[in-house]
DNA sequence: TTCCTGGAAATACGT
DNA sequence: CCACGTATTTCCAGG
């Protein structure tokens, strides 16, 4: 099937596509589309997104010179995609949406070579929407779904959503979805055995033991990464055969094929590819492998574009031919190995109701507010969260500290229509904020969920959609929400994979939303949860600080913290390090402890003295609480201060900096340690705060520019409204201000990251530049578009180009930096160290970089 | 009966 | 190649 599909759609290199898109609804489309996908696809110039004022829109995402993606805008021929009968709105929305938008309504993509884009293999890969192929019925629900994300407008579809949200949403998709990346999916029980397994087991064993026998090291450095793929993997190409893993196979990869992914991924790392990679990496990119194991899956999985798809598929495709691109994508689609599973290929008519545009890749960082609007998360997920095998039934869903469920609402928003939550499971390492790899959204539903919810796919990403609607004061309880966990062999051995699972046991849930404004932009906002623990061990035995009493203290120390979370014991220890930037450690000295006011769920520590007595300006370090050998925690920030220089919190913009940073900037930094946790609470502070302290520092630039941006134009103000105001606040106040809750979500998102960037030296990244890639593209973690940021570091860091392509950085940041004066301000998002990177860096060690260890 | 869990035995993986 | 320690996955059993 796939394969013919494929073939049908093999046209796809030609790019000249004409669709009929046009509907939100993409279900029934789908099945049009793919039959006759018409997308009309031409050469023109850059201008193309441009021209219309949408483009601004991608306010968020770019300043108007660079994409979402950070690529810049395409200046030489493009080849455009343009999707007829699509919602204007979309359109336009799309124009000020990142690329992802714009495919919905045109794409422009930059060829580098044209070959490139012909590939078929390539195309079909991402493209393929394959899911029809395989399934014709489910691939093309989980398609259209993707389809319907992706090139729908949201705007448009969505709200009407609302509407329907709860019942027929979820009730199809949902099952589907679900279903479809889990066992629950299949008809049959187990999930696997249904399509997966045989798939799977026919060319692979189910299991692969160990998928690749040399495994992967961990160390995200790329270690594993890079081996596993072999051949195509080098390019990650993602798209290409998100199936590798056998299991995924089929479904995945008919899921991924989702145009969703690709389109935006696609998009971006066409964008990437064009504007650095360009030929070079398609040739390399589509590697022989990545051919073949496209051609694999093709006949399984199949690539086709679909129409629906087209437009995605046609970034698709570009992707594939470039590697560049792959990378980019190969996280989002790729990934969709798990996607899984397509599910009724009916069910699809309802799903199309909540048909979301084309929104900004899932791994593009967007800010949490914007304008009026602000994302916040108002109830925080349990640290801990053990997530559930598709061998094993649900684990239920993530459930909030205080008992009940997460909490998320849209602040600001005082229009009528509903909107769509979209929710997925992002990491929660150094780097920036993406999908992760290794853990999907599984939806929930039962007697004891009270939230409708639907599944999509986007780029291989499962996405739980939920409705917001205004009655409920745009705030939806996020019972329906658990964690899947995919094996890591089964991931390891994508493609374009190149983070490793071995302890990436750390998640994020991820909030998105998408505005539609009366001016055709669509400003999208996006929020991320503190970290969440979840694999069984390491709930049961690593320690997790969850809230600090203290983030800064005179440099003579002395002051009392108290320390909330968990499994701590009475041998704990709690250690304070200062590394510098390289990650070298400066100092480190164990902090006592008041064992009798300890328990294990708090310590109370006394504040070290700091090595330098002498402080002129604050000085950030982490500290950890230490159960064991390897049993650690995350690095929780602290900062000194001058005895009697208030401390400025601010994140290290970079998370290069850090202390030496801020020194050197004159701004402190301090970091907000609990950023993890807190995460809510401290982090709007927190950003707020760093970001003016930052301002000087490099970091700034990430955030603040996405902020800006991504406000995008529109919103924009806001951001910078609070870039500034954090200024401000942190200057003064000195500590943090918690203020605007609303920007904070972003400021949490970026805390969150902080570490990673900067913790994770480049040539990490650079091995991990596979997931890197994926990820890195994800230039930000930071909340805001993709416009950047911080990804200096991070692009820098991460090697690969790939990730990086997304970024743009460079000029994005300049760019952003233009925008938002405030820009400058460099509320740099630190993303926080989290433990993985410790973990990694412990247990790896071998990676070269290892920041940590320095 | 299905869903949730908590526990823990099997496996894998790395050294 | 084996032993060991640790991490990941699969199973089991109870509510």
């Amino acid at each position: 099937m796939k394969l013919a599909n494929k073939n049908a759609y093999g046209y796809m290199p030609n790019v000249s596509l004409s669709l009929p898109l046009g509907n939100p609804c993409l279900p029934s489309q789908y099945h049009s589309l793919q039959s006759s996908p018409t997308i009309s696809v031409s050469v023109s110039e850059p201008h193309t997104f441009d021209t219309q004022d949408d483009v601004r829109p991608a306010g968020y995402y770019s300043s108007s010179s660079i994409r979402p993606n950070g690529a810049p805008t395409l200046e030489s021929p493009r080849i455009e995609i343009t999707a007829y009968g699509q919602f204007p709105e979309d359109e336009v929305e799309e124009s000020s949406l990142p690329v992802t938008k714009r495919v919905n309504s045109i794409v422009t993509l930059t060829l580098p070579s044209a070959d490139g884009y012909r590939d078929p293999s390539c195309l079909s890969p991402t493209s393929s929407i394959s899911s029809r192929s395989c399934h014709s019925d489910a691939s093309s629900y989980e398609s259209s779904f993707s389809y319907n994300y992706d090139n729908s407008p949201q705007n448009s579809p969505w709200q009407s959503p609302s509407v329907s949200p709860k019942g027929s949403t979820l009730a199809l998709p949902g099952d589907g979805c679900a279903s479809g990346g889990s066992p629950r999916n299949s008809p049959t029980t187990s999930p696997r055995t249904s399509v997966t397994d045989e798939t799977w087991l026919a060319q692979r064993n189910s299991r692969p033991n160990s998928p690749c026998g040399a495994k992967r090291k961990y160390n995200f450095n790329g270690s594993g990464a890079p081996h596993k793929h072999y051949p195509y993997s080098p390019n990650h190409s993602p798209g290409l055969s998100p199936q590798t893993s056998p299991r995924l196979s089929v479904t995945e990869e008919t899921w991924l094929p989702n145009t969703n992914q690709y389109t935006n991924s696609a998009i971006l790392a066409a964008i990437n590819a064009l504007t650095t990679d360009g030929m070079a990496d398609l040739g390399e990119g589509i590697p022989m492998k990545a051919r073949k194991t496209s051609l694999e899956h093709s006949p399984t999985v199949s690539l086709k574009v679909e129409p629906g798809g087209e437009e995605l598929s046609t970034v698709q495709l570009c992707e594939d031919e470039h590697p560049t691109n792959r990378l980019s994508l190969k996280k989002e689609g790729y990934c969709g190995g798990f996607l899984d599973v397509p599910q009724h290929p009916y069910s699809w008519s309802k799903p199309k109701q909540y048909v979301s545009p084309s929104l900004p890749a899932l791994d593009w960082q967007l800010p949490s507010s914007s304008g009026p609007y602000s994302l916040q998360i108002e109830v925080q997920p349990k640290s801990h969260h053990r997530a559930h095998y598709e061998t094993e039934g649900s684990r239920g869903a993530v459930k909030a500290l205080a008992g009940g469920h997460p909490v998320v609402q849209l602040h600001g928003y005082m229009e009528s229509e509903p909107l769509t939550l979209q929710l997925f499971i992002g990491t929660a390492d150094d780097r920036l904020l993406r999908p992760h790899a290794f853990y999907q959204v599984h939806r929930i539903t039962g007697k004891t969920v009270s939230t409708p919810s639907h599944e999509a796919l986007h780029n291989n990403t499962k996405v739980l959609e939920i409705p917001l609607l205004p009655e409920n004061n745009m705030r939806a309880i996020i019972d329906c929400a658990g964690i899947l966990k995919l094996r890591n062999s089964d991931i390891e051995l994508r493609k374009g994979e190149t983070d490793i699972g071995r302890k990436n046991t750390r998640v994020r849930m991820v909030f998105r939303v998408h505005i539609n404004q009366a001016t055709g932009r669509t400003v999208s906002l996006q929020v991320a949860s503190n970290p969440i623990e979840c694999s069984q061990r390491s709930a049961q035995e690593l320690p997790l600080v969850d809230k600090q009493s203290l983030e800064t203290c005179p440099a003579p120390g002395g002051e009392r913290m108290l320390l909330e979370g968990h499994n701590f014991q009475h041998d704990s220890k709690v250690v304070f390090v200062e590394k510098a930037q390289d990650g070298h450690h400066l100092w480190e000295t164990e902090a006592k402890i008041e064992r009798d006011a300890s328990k294990p769920n708090s310590l109370l520590v006394e504040i070290p003295p700091y090595r330098n007595q002498r402080l002129s300006t604050p000085v950030r370090v982490n500290f950890y609480v230490c159960n064991g050998k390897r049993k650690r925690s995350q690095y929780q920030r602290f900062t000194y201060v001058p005895a009697s220089v208030p401390t400025i919190k601010t994140e290290p913009h970079d998370d290069y900096d850090a202390p030496l940073l801020c020194a050197q900037h004159g701004s402190t930094l301090s970091m907000h340690p609990k950023s993890y946790f807190p995460s809510q609470v401290m982090t709007p502070v927190m950003t707020s705060d760093l970001r003016p302290c930052v301002v000087g520092g490099t970091y700034s630039v990430s955030q603040q520019r996405l902020a800006a941006k991504p406000s995008s134009p529109s919103t924009s103000p806001k951001l910078h409204d609070l870039s500034p105001s954090p200024f401000s606040k942190c200057l003064p106040a000195g500590p943090a201000v918690p203020h605007q809750s609303p920007q904070s979500p972003v400021p949490h998102i970026s805390i969150i990251q902080e570490t990673p960037g900067r913790y994770q030296p480049p040539s990490l990244y650079a091995p991990s530049s596979s997931s890197s890639s994926s990820q890195p593209s994800t230039p930000t973690d930071g909340p805001f578009s993709p416009t950047m940021t911080s990804s200096q570091p991070v692009s820098d860091n991460t090697s690969p180009g790939a990730q990086q392509h997304p970024k743009v950085p460079e000029r994005e940041r300049s760019p952003l930096q233009e925008d938002g004066s405030p820009p400058t301000l460099a509320v740099s998002i630190k993303q926080e160290p989290q433990e993985l990177d410790q973990m990694y860096l412990d247990d790896v060690h071998t990676l070269p970089t290892s920041s940590l260890d320095g």
